[in-house]
DNA sequence: TAAATAAATTGACGATGGTCAAATCGAACA
DNA sequence: TGTTCGATTTGACCATCGTCAATTTATTTA
């Protein structure tokens, strides 16, 4: 793990660029000082492990920049990738909430800063502030039903339609909004871990880029994809979608 | 729906013999008052619906007696079944906690008695207790942890495999607690939502429990079931797991 | 009890997608 | 530039599991 380097980026929580974007925001100033001193920032090279599933929880994470991967492995080796987490978003927060050790592991997927909040001071903060609570109620609740939906989808849908649902939802978050039209698109993620994404393998994978771009629902060059009409990716995945 | 019937069962919160069981515990007797003041009783049948996916959110929902499942549907009729909840648990607080519709449905599938507690009691409860709000967190992440579990398991298990863990589950929530030896079970759910559980067809569920009664692992008599020895199911979805 | 309806099972078949091995591509580096 | 290592792709194979249809078994109703 690199060393705590206190000189770049934001100097502490009232100066932080992406503290609106996260649960933070509804904290006051004085709250903002506790939180400011159970903090400290560290930084991961791309491939380091910020936890470990297992591993009692050490606290609340906030990412600053860069990129971090939510794994969950099982004993065989077969894993997936549940969340693609960048800049704004909190990281951690399910097993300390759950009051549980970490049930998946983080890995930075770019070089990325990260400031570690520690669990007495977040406990204190939601035991004083219950909009904190209320905060994180709804994005863990938003979470659950994705996930259910992940459910439902991994067990009815293709690997096609999923890696085409994919897409969608990495185009949205990460890339231009355009809801029709062509759109070009840098993929965050190696081939490996788009598959452990939708719960597939590399070949299946590879398989299916190669049947898309065969069927002229889009074009891949290394990460980059093109695609001639976004619908297309929606009926994907919703035969039945009204245009 | 049946009627509301308040001359059967608990008269109201006070009396209740499931809230020590559910998050109301850690409320107050003014709380409980409010509680009982926005509570309605209502009554299912075996196949009545509690509420559909898409609807808005009416409440949170406490389970008195039977029982109700909790099932997402794609638009091709495919569904999975998400949770069994029974006396003691709450339903639909997920949508409440996000602030969404519903995202799933739920459906008595046994006679049940249910209390709603309306939307705004809910929230005027949360946002004067953090304690109320901090239980929902913890039971909202752990059940998020679950969802990821499944995912992996979904994702990496044979049908065997997760119906073996199904039943493991199972025993463990609604069986007698016996670690290792013979055990008899009455298994609470048709083939077809076994089949729904676990993401698989019920032809699929059907030859799976014939295969696992010619390999002696157990055996299935209508909704009984006897496993001459537990530790073989863990075996079964966990092949390397020490003993 | 018999008829009707629903649930569960069985059979036959094929598609999807996983596995393993080999080949190819591409980036990092000496 | 050539080499090396890892990522990606391709090929060959086939197991698992889903689909559809038919049959058997339960359950409900008349």
């Amino acid at each position: 793990m690199a060393d705590q380097n206190p000189d770049q980026g934001s100097l502490n929580c009232f100066t932080c660029q992406t503290r609106d974007r996260t649960e933070w925001c509804v904290l006051d100033d004085a709250e903002l000082e506790l939180l400011n001193k159970g903090r400290v920032t560290k930084e991961y090279l791309p491939g380091e492990v910020i936890f470990h599933e297992g591993d009692p929880c050490r606290g609340v994470f906030c990412l600053e920049t860069g990129m971090v991967g939510v794994r969950k492995t099982d004993a065989d080796g077969n894993s997936v990738l549940l969340y693609l987490v960048t800049p704004g978003d909190t990281l951690g927060y399910r097993a300390m909430l759950a009051g549980e050790d970490y049930r998946a592991s983080a890995e930075a997927l770019e070089p990325t800063r990260i400031c570690v909040i520690n669990v007495p001071t977040v406990r204190s903060l939601l035991e004083h502030n219950p909009a904190l609570g209320l905060r994180y109620l709804k994005r863990v609740s938003m979470s659950l039903g994705n996930a259910e939906e992940k459910i439902l989808h991994n067990a009815t849908l293709s690997v096609r339609a999923r890696f085409a649902h994919l897409l969608l939802v990495l185009i949205d978050k990460y890339g231009e909004k355009s809801t029709n039209g062509p759109t070009e698109f840098e993929l965050p993620l190696s081939r490996h871990d788009l598959a452990s994404m939708i719960g597939t393998t590399p070949e299946s994978m590879s398989r299916t880029i190669k049947k898309m771009e065969s069927d002229g629902v889009a074009r891949f060059t290394g990460r980059i994809v093109y695609i001639p009409e976004i619908e297309t990716l929606v009926q994907e995945f919703e035969p039945d979608h009204f245009v």
